[in-house]
RNA sequence: CGACACCCCCUAGC
DNA sequence: GCTAGGGGGTGTCG
């Protein structure tokens, strides 16, 4: 079974504190591609979900992942399984309070049903080269047109190399954006361009 | 008749386990003003009964009323016909103990006796506008001043938005303290001024 | 024993 | 600021 290994990172603006900011996330395939995008308001736990979130669905169902996160919040959630009590009570954090961000997080646990998924928590900026690519690109990601009329509109961009990216929204109408389908339609429209 | 939604909160501070504590309680209208205030030296519960009875004061006899609370402790008592039994048997709890706070039960019997209510239990910090609003009016409404002499001074502050409040102590040489006779003075000092 | 509140700490990571 | 885990306690009732 194939094994992929996916550095994910999520990044938000904090400007003063107040409301929703800009953020940005990315996904890092080792000795792979790279995805990233961003939102025009939304928070550094949520961007750092959305990573993880594109990182598996663009990972084929039944395979192995490994995901490489320095978010305590993301990875404790699986590895100390507090997603499964949450799953029994209804939902509420230890404080009865509503679990935040709980639409993303179901479809973390849909996708992570559906692979063998390790969660592995990485220390931020320590060095290491794919967490560092995942960083530079969850910033990059962050929108800065302040003027967008979309507020929802998210950017998805595919890094070939560190150097050479291309935009998928342009591949976005084939209904179900995943990787392996996008990389074929990107390698079929270069060739005819040679 | 006039139908009226108040949410209701208490909030106590708790530092040392040691005795009565500062408290507040705000009573949010629905689609209208709030009330809050405090006092230096009380209890949670007391405060959550506060907040019922001076939403009750302030709408007038005969009317519909809603009261949405988180305190089991309040609503259960009209819901589950606590105090019904408590008239009954001399104020003791099933355990033969005196019923605490029997004062402001006494208080809560005669309004709601004056009124149609309708006792509505809600979970307390669950995203409902009107619940967070008391909250944070109430935990706002704790006296922070604890070189205050008069231990016993109650504060009570109307609000009319979320930013705009006025005191109510100049206007409370008028005896009964209800919301309809305030603001027609509120609204007539006003009119001086301008 | 159960329930609902009200708190005080501590920890972790972004 | 965003978020979660864990421990301790009182106020009160059935």
């Amino acid at each position: 079974m194939s094994l992929f290994e996916v550095y994910t990172d999520g990044a938000c603006t904090n400007n003063q504190g107040e409301g929703l900011q800009p953020g940005g996330w990315a996904a890092v395939f080792v000795d792979g591609p790279a995805l990233s995008g961003g939102e025009s308001a939304t928070t550094n736990n949520r961007m750092e979900m959305r990573a993880v979130i594109e990182a598996l669905k663009n990972t084929p169902p039944h395979s192995h992942v490994r995901i490489y996160s320095d978010s305590a919040y993301v990875i404790n959630c699986f590895n100390q399984k507090w997603i499964d009590k949450w799953e029994k009570n209804g939902w509420m954090t230890s404080s009865k309070k509503p679990v935040e961000n709980k639409d993303l997080w179901l479809e973390m646990r849909q996708l992570e049903k559906e692979r063998q998924v390790e969660w592995i928590k990485v220390k931020g900026h320590s060095g290491n080269q794919w967490n560092e690519m995942a960083d530079t690109l969850a910033v990059a990601a962050i929108p800065k047109d302040k003027n967008n009329d979309d507020q929802s509109r998210k950017e998805i961009c595919l890094y070939l190399t560190q150097d050479e990216k291309i935009n998928l929204l342009s591949f976005l109408d084939c209904n179900q954006l995943n990787l392996n389908d996008v990389l074929k339609n990107v390698l079929v429209k270069l060739q005819k361009l040679e």
